[in-house]
DNA sequence: CAGAGCAATGCAATAAGGTTGCGTGACAAT
DNA sequence: ATTGTCACGCAACCTTATTGCATTGCTCTG
């Protein structure tokens, strides 16, 4: 979480045109530096203690309504958050054993869906599940 | 749930060597005819009242452990099961609206993934989310 | 520059969903 | 019939996330 992470955190938010809290300028940075989508946990773990675990929650919860951040569920009923960088269309990967979220950047999520008649679709997760390269080496 | 549901699961259950018992056939039969993945609490109402909570999560443990089930994670924090009847290679529309799972057997999920090396895939999962038909109407 | 107004935070309590421990009852094999 | 094991029910508990409410602190207007 260097300097210029937090700038480009700071002028991210700036353009919401809401307040630039250090809380919300911390758990961004923490995201956009991140090479994986983060749980409330892993980010109460990387930032300083002292910051609410609501205070993150709801963080979380402003970032993505603003689009600055996308959330998505594991099967260990745990949110992940990702810095959205660019649009968010690619797969992940869900390590079985740690449990660690990765991203497949080259997994694109946005093939063409046949769906039933009169069904809208909003978007596509895809999520591989196995066992990680760490995993597998330990 | 007619009885040939029922027989079916049976028939299914005994495979395994395990015992056959009452409440193992009437959670698989209700898999087994439903046309979408039911929640821990669509089955329960599905059910006579009279099975206790933990027992429906305890088979539907065992079903998935023996492979009879799969379980699904949706975005709800919600565990969705459905009946193994083949190998459970499509994927899933989920009603952000009224919260139901369809399946869409046309879409399949064995497409091939480049993963990281060294990474070992398991399975695949695609959930499609938007609104259905029936909440479209609504 | 004071003060009003509102957005953001922290703390405590609560909700929802799922899991564990343990005693009891039922079935199967001997 | 006896014994061992498997399954069930009940109660308690755990984890993750959310809500209510009081307080803090920024911002903007006058």
């Amino acid at each position: 979480m260097n300097d210029t992470t937090r700038a480009t955190a700071r002028e991210l938010i700036s353009k919401t045109r809401a307040r630039i809290t250090p809380a919300r300028v911390d758990i961004l940075a923490a995201l956009l530096g991140a090479q994986r989508p983060l749980s409330h946990l892993d980010i109460q773990e990387l930032l300083a203690p002292g910051l609410d675990r609501v205070t993150v929650y709801r963080v979380l919860d402003w970032l993505t309504a603003e689009n600055l951040a996308h959330k998505l569920s594991g099967d260990d009923r745990v949110w992940r958050f990702s810095a959205a960088k660019a649009p968010h269309h690619h797969a992940h990967f869900h390590c079985q054993q740690c449990g660690r979220f990765y991203c497949l950047e080259d997994v694109k999520t946005d093939l063409p869906v046949a769906l039933p008649k009169s069904f809208i679709a909003d978007s596509v997760e895809i999520t591989v599940k196995g066992i990680c390269a760490d995993c597998k080496s330990a």
